[in-house]
Formats: structure tokens, C-alpha cells, sequence
DNA sequence: CTTGACCTCGCCCCTGGGGCCAGCCCTAGA
DNA sequence: TCTAGGGCTGGCCCCAGGGGCGAGGTCAAG
């Protein structure tokens, strides 16, 4: 009596969710009817099913994946709140970047940020041996990887008694954000034989032309340092006689007592 | 010689588009290759193109649909970032509302709110006759829609040499919130013979049991009614002998002194 | 000439459903 | 008890924005 069952139209009525929707939810677990009649595969409702129907519904429109949902709906009611609390957070992040880069356009349609242009260069880099080793990594565990990798390469180069070319490049094969990963190379440049040792690599480094800017200490960290990414682009487009020819690295050490630079390959 | 022609590889490399992305962009028209073989089917880029897909790039990061894309690529760098402004403070209206929800369940994970559910009752309707008006609407053009219907619903009564009813009920049969548009019906009681006119048609309501709660004033306008919403379906949950049984009006004019009550039908 | 890297297209996959259609099913009124 | 209409089902195609894979053609260097 109190558990009246619902078909699904009624029951979605009730709770919000479309037919369609239910149906999507009885099929992935997330919600299953009650009674489903094995003839006529009408899916029928108990209602005191709502209360988990309708929090599914919310969370959905929150604009959370069903997978997601599913996950939470496991938790107890207070986890589910830091859960979402802390989800809520990245979310703000995340607006906090798309903020920072509608600023950065506005900038460049005001012509650009002149104290860091003035900084820009070329240079010729010529080709050599590097040994390296390249990841798919995020924003977050960029730093560590980048140290980490640094401190492997220059052992084994020590290691095979090699000294050590000094100088580093972070080559950033794709796109590294707060919310994609992206192929990232640390490789260092030695002179000699060497062998590959685990994902330690040695691959040839062609020689290349380069456009680069010395980052100055404020720009340093993400996502700041995207002004300079954005500089150094801004500034390849009005030079319509310089063409960029592949992804950006940084180098390390930077030159003007930069800690890095930023360098893009052109020709 | 400064045009020199890039394959989708290389391109995309310079541009952090996969080629995949750029096969899709060329197909829309969005970012055409400045020459495709007709033999092969490669695509060739000039680097000149480069500007424009870094744009489209950074746009497409954003979250912005290619459609959307392609019209801001049509304006003015400045008329550019106006839109992206507007477009970056409704997501923050967006993330407000989305905050707003995480709080009211963390309200209802400590036990509701107690001063809303004591004011919560049940009552009888019983059936009759309504003339009424249905629209899909949104939620900012709500308002003007209900009073709109109203007085047009009470001019008609009138005409027809009718008392009216008086009172009023807006019935939400779909969800109306910021960002979706929902079917919403403006219905007022009458007695006698009537004709359909316009838009305006006349139905039978079935008698029905329902729980409702008066509005308090402070909680009259979105978003902060759903909270009123949220306190009846919380009751509802609570409540195994009663089941809800579809989606909820609001009545004018309120019970208690209030501008109107929200009932949720039930069994 | 061969090899390997690069490119093409085409197909199926994902999410979260919307829309439409053919064909049952269920219920209320006569 | 019959029937009509509305509800429900499954199936198929569609949307964005690509990812991934496989078959096959192309390009440049050794």
C-alpha cells in the first residue's frame, strides 16, 4: 500500500526525470525499478524509490557524469557534501582560469603586455645528443616529475661517467592545463657514449631556431607563466616573416638571470 | 616563402590542435586549409593560419561549442571580449546556483530546516473545472508569463459574464531552472459554460490530495523558493505513508497570509 | 629501393539523452 | 464486454567533439 507502484511516466513526474532518462538509469544500475514485468518489459516504480530518484535527478543537474552520481550515491549524506564541496572548489578553479584567460585576451586586444615583449629574442641552438625522458602528466605533478626526472638523468649520466651538458629543456609536446594532461620531455644534452637505461631515452635534438623570452621572477608559476606562452605567440603573429614550426620547451637556466626561459621553434 | 605550407601534423603541433580536431574545424568551415590536394587529400596549412587557429584553440578550452567559436572568430577583438565577459559571468551565476544547491543538502544532511517543515500541512482539493494557459518558459521569463496569463484568464471569465474564481494555481509539470526551460500551466477555477479562446483552454482538475507549506516572505524569489521545494521533499522522503504523485503547483493566493503556498500532490 | 614516419578516410566508441516510429498494453467509458 | 485513446517499450538516428584503430596511400631520407 504505502510502496504503490509506479510506471514510468507517473514516477518521472514525480521526480523529474524523463522517461527516457529513467530508462538510461534502470539500464546502468543507478536506479532500478522495482519490478520490471518480464512480458511486456514495463519498468515499475516503487515510491519510495523518489527519494533516491530526485537526488539523482539534482546531482545530475549539477551537471555531474552518471558515473559520478553512482559514486555518490554510495556515500553517506555528510561524505557526499564534502564531496561535493570539494568538487564545488575545482569548479571554482576552474572559473578562476577561464577568468584569467579572458583577461589575458582583453590585454592582447589593448596591445599586448609591452614589458615583456620588449624582452623577447632570437637565438640559433645547434643540433646535439640528449638523453631524456617524456611523460603524460598534469599540471599539478608537472613540478615533480620535472625535479624528479632532472635528478635520474644527471645520476645516470654521472653514473656512466659522463659530465653533465648543465643545461635542460622541459619540451611540452602538448597542451599541459589544470584539466588535461598532456606529453611533456625533460631532456638534458650530453656528449659521448650512453646507453638507455629504463625510460631514459637518447634521441637527437636537430638543430633549431628559436624565439625566446627570459621569464621574469613574477611569471614563474602557473598560471601566470601562460602570459608569457601568450607573449611569445602574440608576438610570432605580427611577425609575418617568422613562422612558429612546433610545441614550446623551456630552457634551464634562463639567460639575464632568468630562472627559465620560454623558446619557441621557428623558421 | 613567409606562407610556407604546413601538413596537419606539423600545423597542429605549432597550433596545439590534433589533427583530428583540425580534419573536424575544416569540415565546419571553421579553419580551412589554405589548400588541400585534390589526389591525396592532405591538407595543407599556411603558417599564416596559425593566429586564427590559436584562437580557436584557446575558445574551444574555454568550453565554448564550435558554433559559438565560429561567431566570435567574426567580431572585432574588443567586441570579442565583451562577449566573452558576459558569457564568463553567467557561468559565475551558474556556479552560484550550483553552490547554492551543495548547500541546501548539506542544510538537509543536518535534519532540514526545521522552521519551513513546521509549517507544512495537508489538505483536499476537489475537482472542477479550470480555464488555464500552458508555455514553455524559463525561469527569468516566468514572472512576466504568470501575470501575463492571469489577467488574461480573468479578462476572459469576465467577458464571458463569469464570476472568477479567484484563486490561482501555476503548475510546473517540468522543471523550470536557469538554465532549462520547462512546460508551466497558469489555471483558474471556474463555473459555468465557457468557451476556448486563443490559447486558453479548459480542463477538468481532478480532485486530488496534496501537502503544502505557505511561503514565507523571504523565500518568495528564485533560487532561494527551491529551498521551500526542497523542505516539502524532504518531508515527503521522510514521510513512508505518503507518496508523491507528481509535480508541484504553487496557489495563489497562500494560506496563513502568505503571497502564495507550493503543494506537491500525494496519495 | 626500401623503410619508416606521416597522412588520409572510414568505422565504432564515449556522454546524456531528444525525437520519431511501430507496435503492444492498460484502463476507462459506453 | 468491447473499444478507443493514451502510455509504454524497444529500436534507430541525431547532437558535440573528438579518441582510437585499421587499411591503405605518400613523402623524404638513407
Amino acid at each position: 500500500m504505502t510502496d504503490s507502484y509506479l510506471l514510468a511516466g507517473r514516477f518521472g513526474a514525480a521526480t523529474r526525470l524523463s522517461p527516457k532518462a529513467l530508462r538510461l538509469y534502470a539500464e546502468q544500475g543507478l536506479l532500478v525499478p522495482v519490478h520490471v514485468d518480464p512480458q511486456t518489459g514495463y519498468r515499475y516504480y516503487a515510491s519510495s524509490q523518489a527519494p533516491r530518484a530526485r537526488l539523482i535527478s539534482r546531482l545530475r543537474r549539477l551537471g555531474l557524469p552518471i558515473a559520478r552520481v553512482t559514486q555518490l550515491l554510495e556515500l553517506t549524506p555528510e561524505a557526499r557534501v564534502i564531496e561535493l564541496q570539494s568538487w564545488l572548489s575545482a569548479q571554482n578553479d576552474r572559473l578562476a582560469d577561464q577568468a584569467e584567460f579572458v583577461r589575458a585576451l582583453s590585454r592582447q586586444a589593448e596591445g599586448g603586455e609591452p614589458e615583456l615583449a620588449a624582452a623577447i629574442s632570437l637565438r640559433d641552438t645547434p643540433a646535439g645528443k640528449v638523453v631524456s625522458r617524456q611523460r603524460q602528466v598534469g599540471v599539478e605533478a608537472l613540478d615533480d616529475f620535472i625535479t624528479e626526472a632532472e635528478t635520474d638523468i644527471r645520476a645516470h649520466l654521472r653514473a656512466s661517467g659522463l659530465a653533465d651538458g648543465g643545461s635542460m629543456r622541459v619540451h611540452f609536446h602538448e597542451l599541459v592545463s589544470r584539466d588535461s594532461e598532456g606529453l611533456v620531455e625533460v631532456a638534458i644534452a650530453c656528449v659521448g657514449n650512453l646507453e638507455p637505461a629504463g625510460d631514459l631515452l637518447i634521441r637527437l635534438q636537430p638543430a633549431r631556431r628559436e624565439v625566446y623570452l627570459p621569464v621574469p621572477r613574477a611569471y614563474e608559476d602557473f598560471p601566470l607563466v601562460m602570459h608569457v606562452y601568450d607573449a611569445l605567440e602574440a608576438w610570432l603573429d605580427a611577425r609575418s616573416d617568422l613562422n612558429c614550426t612546433g610545441s614550446p620547451c623551456e630552457t634551464y637556466p634562463g639567460t639575464q638571470g632568468a630562472r627559465f626561459d620560454v623558446a619557441y621553434p621557428i623558421i
